[in-house]
RNA sequence: GGCAGCGUAGCUCAGUUGGUUAGAGCAAUGGAAUCAUAAUCCAUGUGUCCGGGGUUCAAAUCCCUGCGCUGCUACCA
């Protein structure tokens, strides 16, 4: 009989920590970076105190968008997502995250337990299958998900919906009832077609997922949450998708594959798995559902309901451990403005890393973002001018120079060596009750009371420092001024070492100094009689100027314009462009072609056809009326058969095509200078 | 639309089961000191605790309501 969870004391319970895994189509970002942070953390911590840590994390790499960016780049999903791997660890690993194993979920060992898990739930009478009906696009010859098929919502009539939410008036809706339904990839309108697929029937598991939710998996506000869903009712859940899809094929149903998010959470498990192979252990001791280890998940709140509802399904009814405790943290917005992608305002981790111009950029964010987390699921904001003060403040001025007054001082006055002399009792007392509070705290998560006492004691020795004026008493009564110094660099360390978890490169480099590698306990002794190696600065000022490379535009010189700029002109030969400002007045597709449009343009004197290469972009009904620029003076040119007499300019963003126009409307045929 | 959460000093946030003059850090102003990274230390807050109504001896805290913001709303990663 395995051990049950309470037979083995905690120090020698094997601990397994995951972040979210990241999704393989795009860059980590600074919001994926708060979470590997937190995350990080809370195994650096664990690791000092000499517990049995394993971080797990990898990439999350199957599903429909990983497929159609791979074919959008004209390369297999297999190149793309080993592209993202490259990026992926390299951008971790400029933050100093410190995974123990960072796999893949496009792994056999993903497949099997995929496999395993699958063949539990049904083994439990848990999948049902059923026909339903979808869209089917003919030109692309699949089925099209919800989120790639737009139409006018049924509810209100609102153009340019997805298939299951209106924008507009928020209404929900099957996909199937979109109005004048198109494939959002080729523009075409799809069919509807019938398949069959497995659905878990999570409605069954209620009972049991209200016994495992009622412990202390979860915080307060995100157990309330959770328990709104479960009482609205558990429904069922769709674990499969037809082909052509890039994931795992579903052994007992030929054309069907495992849809990204049932293979995605095994991907802790079986990352782990791999990591017991590589290391000589047992899988079993981990995620045996009587395994002694304990289990934490971090993630964000956006992913609440496949770790809280399917994710404890799919390991209960295979025999696996459950998660003991899952950490939901929040989002991270910019200056007040939410990160995200279609705004183009996030920033992404490779950018932060390379171009906030200080050495200790990254270790400064880390520490930031610990100076603002908490075990609660609430946003955080990040603003730089914020983030100067609070690093400079704490890390330069109260730590930073409060070691390097100190180091100079004994440098000078004292050889370089620690004086032999006791230290200040009080302050002694008062960095063992902080080492004990912070140890609670940094298994709570709460970061942010660490770094408020850590700052708390730094200042208290600032001061003492100050009181003592150890500058006066060295020539007068040089064995005060030594119990000084013994104080304060005692000080220093139990810092250092309290931030170890946060900011590692800043404890190492005190490390360097006094000769030995701190473990957790190492706060509380005595450095007296330690020689001192030279004194590195611990934490220089980091000035606002140095995000000027994430917060505007990026600086031209440190990077290329894509594509590289065409040659230097001069003014009179951008003169032979005439640019003229012109109304769409009708606009239609070209038969045969999927990107031309015919366009009937207004140009104030005059009316022209203008032949576009917008089709993939913008529907033609769409367009009347809309003001754009053209240029006048181009040579009439034929295309499928049409006449075009002038360009319509649009800028090329990506892969996107978007027509520009003037900020208010102007004359017909006004010139553009 | 439904559900959930949030709205406290210029900024970021604490405020435990309702209980004395509502707190911290940063920023700001003044001062001290000069060992040190122009760093440090000390002093200084008249804040409609989003608005309105209610319960209570007592409300930032509980209830109702209005406004604003955010998240979730499952076959979208």
């Amino acid at each position: 009989m395995a051990p049950s969870k309470n037979s083995t004391p905690e120090p020698l319970r094997p601990l397994l920590v995951t972040s979210a895994l990241p999704y393989a189509n795009a860059d980590i970002h600074l919001g994926h970076l708060l979470e590997a942070v937190q995350t990080d953390i809370f195994v650096r911590f664990q690791k000092l105190l000499g517990r049995a840590v394993t971080y797990v994390c990898a990439d999350d790499t199957h599903g429909t968008p990983i497929q159609l960016a791979a074919i959008r780049r004209g390369i297999t999903p297999e190149a793309l997502i080993a592209q993202a791997y490259e990026n992926h660890t390299r951008d971790y690993a400029a933050f100093n995250i410190g995974f123990d194993i960072f796999y893949t979920t496009n792994s056999p060992e993903n497949r099997f337990y995929a496999e395993t898990i699958y063949e539990g739930l049904k083994r439990n009478g848990l999948i049902v299958t059923r026909e339903i009906e979808q869209f089917f696009c003919e030109t692309d010859r699949r089925f099209l998900p919800d989120r790639f098929i737009v139409g006018v919502c049924p509810r209100c009539g609102a153009a340019d919906q997805y298939g299951d939410v209106c924008e507009v008036c928020k209404s929900t809706y099957e996909p199937t009832e979109l109005k004048q339904a198109r494939c959002i990839t080729c523009g075409k309108t799809p069919v509807t077609r019938k398949s069959t697929h497995a659905f878990v029937t999570l409605n069954k598991c209620e009972a049991f997922l209200r016994q495992y939710l009622t412990g202390d998996v979860l915080q307060e506000d995100m157990r309330n949450f959770i328990d709104t869903w479960i009482k609205d009712g558990l429904h069922q859940w769709c674990i499969t998708r037809d082909a052509p899809y890039f994931g795992f094929a579903v052994p007992d149903m030929p054309g069907k594959y495992f849809y990204v998010w049932l293979d995605a959470p095994i991907g802790y498990l079986s990352s782990s798995a791999r990591w017991c192979k590589d290391q000589g252990k047992n899988i079993a001791d981990y995620w045996d559902e009587n395994a002694s280890a304990e289990i934490v998940h971090f993630i964000g709140k956006d992913i609440v309901y496949f770790h809280t509802l399917f994710w404890p399904v799919m390991l209960h009814n295979a025999g696996f451990k459950l998660p003991s405790r899952i950490f939901v943290h929040g989002f991270l917005n910019m200056s007040g403005e939410k990160m995200s992608k279609t705004r183009g305002t996030f920033i992404l981790a490779r950018d932060f890393a390379e171009r906030v111009a200080h050495p200790q950029a990254a270790e400064y964010l880390r520490f930031f973002f610990a100076a603002k987390l908490g075990a609660t699921s609430a946003d955080m904001e990040l603003d730089p001018h914020e983030f100067v003060n609070r690093v400079n403040a704490v890390l330069a001025n109260i730590i930073g120079n409060l070691h390097h007054r100190t180091a100079i001082f004994i440098e000078r006055s004292f050889n370089g060596a620690v004086p032999d002399a006791a230290w200040d009792a009080s302050l002694a007392a008062t960095a063992q009750e902080y080492g004990k509070k912070i140890e609670q705290l940094y298994k709570n998560v709460e970061y942010k009371s660490v770094v408020e006492l850590v700052q708390a004691l730094g200042t208290m020795g600032n001061k003492y420092f100050q009181d003592k004026k150890p500058w006066e008493s060295v020539k007068t009564n040089p064995d005060e001024a030594a119990a000084v110094m013994v104080t304060c660099i005692n000080i220093v360390k139990a810092c250092a070492v309290f931030l170890k978890p946060i900011t590692p490169n800043l404890a190492a480099a005190l490390e360097r100094q006094v000769g030995f590698t701190f473990a957790w306990n190492d706060f509380a002794f005595s450095l007296r009689n330690c020689k001192l190696g030279p004194t590195e600065k611990l934490a220089t000022p980091i000035d606002i100027a140095a995000f000027a490379g994430i917060m505007g535009p990026p600086p031209a010189d440190t990077k290329a314009l894509e594509p590289p700029l065409a040659p230097e002109i001069d003014i009179s030969e951008f003169g032979k462009t005439d640019l003229r400002v012109a109304t769409i007045v009708a606009a239609e597709r070209v038969k045969k072609s999927d990107k031309l449009l015919k366009l009937q343009v207004d140009l104030g004197a005059e009316k022209r056809q203008v032949v576009a290469g917008i089709g993939k972009f913008y529907e033609p009904e769409k367009l009347i009326g809309k003001q754009v620029v053209i240029v006048a003076n181009l040579k009439p040119a034929k295309l499928m058969g049409e006449t075009s007499q002038g360009m319509v300019l649009a800028a090329k963003d990506g892969d996107k095509l978007v027509l520009l126009s003037s900020e208010v409307l102007v004359a017909n045929g006004s010139k553009i200078s």
